[in-house]
DNA sequence: GGATCACTTTGACAATTGTCAGCCCTGCGT
DNA sequence: ACGCAGGGCTGACAATTGTCAAAGTGATCC
């Protein structure tokens, strides 16, 4: 494969790059296939064939202005009212929930090396949504961007643990990796205590405080939530939060509506990050979509701790309508 | 217009946005036109439409990957041979030197975005290929981007003043203008030095010294360089100079074989930027195609004023060829 | 009301692009 | 030499996309 020698098109241009050759015409000047195999003297299906290397390849960006979505009314509605850095607001039109997920977190994805500079600590939350994001984000080089685990590992049955959402995202970032190596709840109080004392733990939970950016998603507080599937809370600890005014889970831990921390029990049991280090950061990334996720959503906005959201227009405007 | 009722497809997705949604689909998820026509309920031609719209109003990037033109081998060849911080080999396969010329300009256009930052001060030439790659430079929003003027205007029959130049470039760069007010040059350097001391004028040459990023082209000594049809100097001052070992020129100096600039009558005439102050810059973007040029373009890189090179193919041989 | 205007949408047709089986080289093993 | 394998190229056909003139639709002004 390596030496193997290569004909493509004996006598013509170099060779390998006859294929940037064709795509350059192609895209830059507008030339079509006909045209193109005219002056590349090779017939229109070879053409064909090298415009399609050039996009397996990757040599072909395609990509939606990113301002359509940051600029347009509903997202500009949403900055205003909540006083948002900016919001990036996907058409949803007709879709599944499921579908409106997958486009929320590509959205979201495709904004997110945007708003990455070098130096950056970027914490990664966990979750359905933020395991999408992790995985629609392109494979950018980022340089000098660090990417932190914010909470501990759980026994999720879906695949999307901590640990797998930040490793994705800092390998589609080609970023440093911080892993938590802990689990995200303990059974125990006192161990966890002890664990939090550890030096190699210690050292990651003293990294999450020098995010300066971080990436998160609402959870809800139904039964059916997946803060309950994945044995981070049992059924009755929700209930209980809920008795308490928990109206959304933002990185494990439960908020009101005001965005408040509720103080429980299943703090002491965890570890990870702390909602007090969230505020004030460069970057709040709130990425969440579909109206179980509304009331969530506001507490975390509510709480100060988001500063950008991704959502689809359908969301967008509920936020809306439940705020005015 | 503002207020005027569209209908566009009453009773569907909110209105104006149907055009992302049809581009959306069509570009992220794929979707063919049919597919699209039938989820939105209407015509295939109206989704045709659609993506025009799409297209025309800008929403639409596509691109060539930059890595593709950094990273071949001829590319790697320049930045290693001659110690530059990148460079950027287009193909100029079969193309005339005019269309070659716009290649690499557009090629150039394409990439000086991503070498710019918020803060920076970039100055800019003037010339044919300065003026291309000035019109190439897609419409963009790049924050807190000053463009200075390197050198005085000049009586240029083309149309490509260092005034034009500058201007359009900052025009679509999105950034502010520093323009210099002053002719190139001067029949009388008496004159000349009065007009430097000019509060004005020597503001803005002050700002010339500020620049961290410059992009310029190299000029060749022939007797049809439009440094003589564009009046800076003259066929006798051309003849002088050359005697004197001018190799090339570079904003409207004369230098050598080693890039040192060639002191003379037509520095005490000149306004504009002198040669040290683009030594020891972030970027140093040259910006040159065809075979007269590559002597300037040696000695321009030899001066060290070069940090990054964008030619083409042919271009890139020859230097690599006659410099071994 | 109805004529007009500016605009979007549409169906039928034209052009462009994608697919695929088979050909033609070249290198390699027998 | 010969046959084989594999990659690149091609022509004929299929699918997708673009064009354009005509028709529809609400708003606006007699």
């Amino acid at each position: 494969m390596a030496n193997a020698t290569r004909r493509r098109n004996v006598g013509q241009i170099s060779g390998e790059s006859i294929v940037i050759e064709a795509a350059w015409m192609y895209y830059n000047d507008g030339l079509n296939q006909s045209e193109i195999s005219q002056k590349l003297k090779v017939s229109r299906a070879t053409v064909v064939n090298y415009l399609q290397e050039a996009r397996a390849r990757g040599y072909i960006r395609i990509s939606l202005a990113p301002e359509v979505f940051t600029g347009h009314q509903l997202a500009q509605d949403l900055r205003e009212k909540f006083g948002l850095k900016a919001a990036f607001v996907l058409p949803g039109g007709n879709c599944s929930e499921e579908e409106r997920l997958m486009r929320v977190a590509r959205g979201a994805a495709d904004w997110l090396p945007s708003l990455l500079n070098p130096g950056d600590r970027l914490g990664v939350a966990w979750g359905r949504t933020v395991y999408e994001v992790a995985e629609a984000v392109e494979q950018v080089k980022m340089d000098d961007v660090t990417v932190s685990q914010l909470v501990g590992s759980m026994a999720t049955p879906y695949g999307f643990t901590a640990e797998i959402c930040s490793a994705h995202m800092a390998q589609n970032l080609g970023a440093k990796c911080i892993n938590l190596h802990a689990p995200a709840v303990l059974s125990d109080p006192v161990l966890a205590a002890k664990l939090r004392q550890e030096p190699i733990i210690r050292a990651q939970l003293d990294a999450l405080s020098h995010c300066n950016k971080a990436i998160f998603a609402a959870g809800s507080c139904d039964p059916d939530s997946h803060i309950v599937s994945s044995h981070v809370a049992s059924d009755k600890d929700l209930d209980w939060y809920v008795k308490q005014g928990a109206t959304g889970v933002l990185c494990g831990r439960f908020i009101d509506a005001q965005g408040q921390p509720i103080p429980g029990e299943l703090d002491d049991h965890m570890i990870g990050i702390t909602l007090d280090k969230l505020l004030g950061l460069d970057v709040g990334l709130l990425v969440s979509d579909g109206a179980s996720k509304v009331a969530p959503m506001l507490a975390a906005i509510a709480g100060g701790y988001v500063t950008h959201v991704v959502t689809s227009n359908e969301t967008a405007q509920m936020l809306l309508d439940a705020a005015s």
